[in-house]
DNA sequence: CCAATATGTTAGCTGAACTTACAGATAAAT
DNA sequence: ATTTATCTGTAAGTTCAGCTAACATATTGG
């Protein structure tokens, strides 16, 4: 497109306005500029093209037949343009925010948080999806997930959240009275685990403990494994940044750290298309985090 | 049209170019600015809308799905507005201006000028057409006349270039040795008139002049008439104006002023349409008028 | 590993776009 | 016929949107 032949967009936008209304002083009003703005662009438009696009005619103006054609074409343009315009805000008209989370960290970290965010920023609506799976962002239609990972999927931003380090956690009376660093001190009490971590119990094995030879029980979440341990049936495996508070509060006993490199929780956003409030609840979500 | 609710022009032409070409660089070589021009108009639109609309892409960029859809729509009317330009444009290519003037003026004012406009306007072409009727210039296709009369022809712009104010003329050597005030010492002297000229001869006998007692020769144009003067054949009315160099000179003389209020030499163009040239052709004539 | 090319970003500059102020033309009201 | 209202015409003066300059960072090709 060869710009250097076209004229001022604001003089071709004058020129239209003015074609329109048949009127500098109302083409002043429509654009918010005063009448002596648009007579110059109109007018520099005619000296440009050797050309005569208006003329007076008594009170106000009409075209000449050059200017009508030109004018209607123009108009068209603009137009389109104005429908581009509409069409984009029309489209960023508020919907929510589509977060997927582990539910973990969905029920441990961040819905105790969110009355915070509520609270801040009460006209950004959230929704949050527990899942276990990977979701496909951009199929599924989500503006953000928090995975727990190595932080490296493809054609992803990501950015880590929270470490990922482990501890074994139970109610406190249930270890009274022993005194040991680690799991050496909690031989005969119960291992409450999630039947779907594989992880969590080859974590388990490679730190010395024998699930074999321990009274170990599953549930089928880690929400009903956190209501076991608060209930005293037995110590679980969690990650340290899930149950941090509840420690800090006395709920639960920290019995054991276990760090583990590598492995933390991510956000993860689509790369391209971004959600309008999207920066808003990441910026919130690194606060919360500090 | 709500001019509010639509972004910079400049913001809107910078992100259709990056759209098409893929790249703030190229943009911004097509619009003739540095890619920092480019990249702050793009980023205020996403800043605007709250979306985004292009994301890097290793070296270069990619559109988001709205920034496409919204790059389409624009590059529709960005499009219409180049085609009304060039539309615009190719209708105004030169043809010469068609000025349409009474034949004394064009034989004794106009045509020994012009060379002084063809020195000055070369590229401008015009055709001059000499005529004693009042031309319709809308439907004969005439840019302008040169009329002698009043100046009150409806629905025309009309100016004033020179006032019609009459003289008597005779080669000097037929007057030589009379001393007198106009008209009462060139008793005997032959009146040299054109035909159909029945204003000058009313104008003659409204100052005292009998027609019919007096030695008259008609020619059929006012050429043949100034020829005849010029051959001392006699003396004649002429307008002050279309004579006033040849007095200036000494190859005439002027024997009397005889002034005619509100008759005029008159250039006269249409309303609406204008020749793209005529600006400059009138702006001379007025300059030789002087 | 280095060079080339592209985008990111901010401080500072400037001329396109505009305002101000008045004049002139035309139409409506008195 | 005169006055008032409304519109365009125009030139001098003002201003900030649009831009450049300068440097930083990211990515790709050699």
């Amino acid at each position: 497109m060869d710009w250097s032949k076209i004229p001022s967009l604001h003089a071709l936008r004058a020129f239209e306005a003015t074609s329109r209304l048949r009127s500098f002083s109302k083409a002043a009003v429509e654009l918010n500029v005063t009448h002596a703005a648009i007579a110059q662009h109109v007018r520099g438009l005619e000296a440009e093209f050797g050309e005569s696009l208006v003329f007076r005619q008594g009170r106000g103006l009409a075209l000449t037949e050059q200017g009508k054609q030109f004018a209607q074409t123009l108009r068209t343009g603009f137009g389109e343009i104005e429908t581009a315009v509409h069409d984009l805000r029309t489209q960023g008209e508020t919907r929510p925010l589509n977060i997927s989370a582990t539910p973990a960290f969905a029920g441990q970290w961040l819905m105790p948080r969110i009355g915070d965010f509520w609270e801040k920023h009460p006209e950004i609506l959230v929704n949050i999806n527990p899942s276990i799976q990977l979701v496909d962002l951009a199929r599924d239609r989500y503006d953000m997930a928090i995975r727990y990972g190595a932080g490296d999927w493809p054609n992803l931003n990501t950015k880590r959240l929270l470490h990922g380090d482990f501890c074994v956690v139970a109610r406190p009376d249930i270890v009274a009275g022993r005194i040991t660093d680690c799991l050496d001190d909690v031989q005969g009490i119960p291992w409450l685990l999630e039947g779907s971590m594989m992880e969590r119990t080859a974590l388990l094995k490679s730190v010395g403990v024998d699930l074999s030879n321990a009274q170990v029980k599953t549930f089928t979440t880690n929400e009903l494994v956190l209501s076991a341990v608060h209930a005293g049936l037995g110590m679980s495996l969690q990650t340290g940044a899930l149950v941090r508070s509840q420690i800090a509060n006395g709920t639960l006993q920290n019995i054991c750290d276990l760090a583990q490199d590598g492995l933390s929780y991510f956000v993860v956003t689509p790369k391209g298309n971004l959600h309008k409030d999207l920066k808003t609840f990441e910026n919130w979500l690194f606060e919360m985090a500090r």
